[in-house]
DNA sequence: AAACACCATATGATCGATCATCCGATGAAA
DNA sequence: TTTCATCGGATGATCGATCATATGGTGTTT
């Protein structure tokens, strides 16, 4: 079935601003001026205004009052954050339910698939499927749209981009996990905290 | 110094929203109709739209394309999803940095001071109060940026109005934390975590 | 030159109006 | 009565215009 619902404005103008995030189509610091984008996207300025809060809430513009967005400096102090929060949530969420070993295994095997294809876009939407798959196991919606909040997607993309960090699809590093997930191992979360934090910068 | 910006109008707005959630203006699953409220407030629909948006992402309204915006209907939970993630978001702050015992002490002295006096508003602020002191003290900001996304402070006045909760002040609860957190006891974290998590319902 | 007042432009913030959708009421058809 | 099409009011979504603020340039004073 199609959606019975036209998405507002605003949920395209996010989707174009994230990619263009993603993509690089705007530098850090770089401000996005509400105008220019609603002419360019051929819209009024209100849907805009919307989507910008709402990637000021991700974290991903900033904006001051009368003083406009503009697209975050990211620096490696952020992206550790990140992972350090990650970490934690993710920890938590093996407190609260097991992830269903299967589905584990699916998103390692699509993981490596795309690394073996070359494809950078794929590798980091399975990476991130994995992580998402234990989070959603621990039932708890909350924890779930938080750690969606961190918006763990978009962050690979750009730390892959700034920093040049490589996309992590080693087996070696998912294979333990998942096993220890199987076995139901009480030290799976401590294991799957250290996995995130491992590639957290300096 | 005075503030040299004046906070937006969708600011005020959202603090009468705020305060209309906590004081129970509104009931949970009753509609907020963005005319009626900017007549009443006597600005314009933008502004209102703007603060409706900010508190869904705080989880306190739900809505729908085209379908408005309504208070959302808070149940146990709910509840114990935020004590949840708290309890392991206060965990894992308590292992990025030590909070200081001084400021932890004030803020039960505080607290102590407000349930003698019988104020539930001081009360719950300087419940919070202390366990804020304990985020910040892991010096994420990202951390406490999604921390305070829970709405603790309104959670607790919501579901003491609702649920009939009873502030928890006992000297009991806080004391043992604050010695923990003294003498940096390596299982301070995991006090902490169980004393968020024994408030949870059910 | 330095400091300051003033003005012009760009742009965010807000407004009032219009468009589009939802939903209940109404009544015709089965 | 039940079902369904249609209509109209209420209201969210979006628009175009206006108000207000920030920023940089210009000229004047010291």
């Amino acid at each position: 079935m199609e959606p019975v619902v036209r998405p507002p404005l605003r949920e395209e103008i996010r989707k174009v601003l994230l990619d263009g995030l993603i993509s690089g189509r705007w530098e850090p610091g770089e401000r996005i001026v509400e105008r220019r984008l609603a002419a360019e996207l051929q819209v009024s300025q209100a849907p805009v205004r919307e989507a910008l809060r709402e990637l000021e809430t991700l974290r991903l513009v900033e904006s001051a009052p009368n003083r406009g967005a503009r697209v975050r400096g990211f620096t490696l102090d952020d992206l550790r954050e990140v992972y350090q929060v990650r970490a934690g949530l993710e920890e938590t969420a093996t407190r609260l339910g097991r992830p269903p070993a299967a589905a584990l295994r699916a998103h390692v095997a699509r993981l490596h698939a795309a690394a073996a294809a070359g494809s950078l876009d794929d590798q980091v939407r399975h990476g991130v499927a994995f992580h998402r798959e234990i989070v959603a196991a621990s039932g708890n919606a909350l924890l779930v749209s938080v750690w969606e909040s961190l918006g763990v997607e978009v962050w690979t993309h750009v730390s892959i981009r700034l920093f040049r960090m490589r996309p992590h699809e080693n087996a070696a590093d998912h294979e333990p996990l998942v096993e220890a997930f199987e076995r139901d191992d009480p030290q799976a979360g401590r294991l799957l905290h250290d996995h995130v934090l491992a590639y957290a910068p300096g």
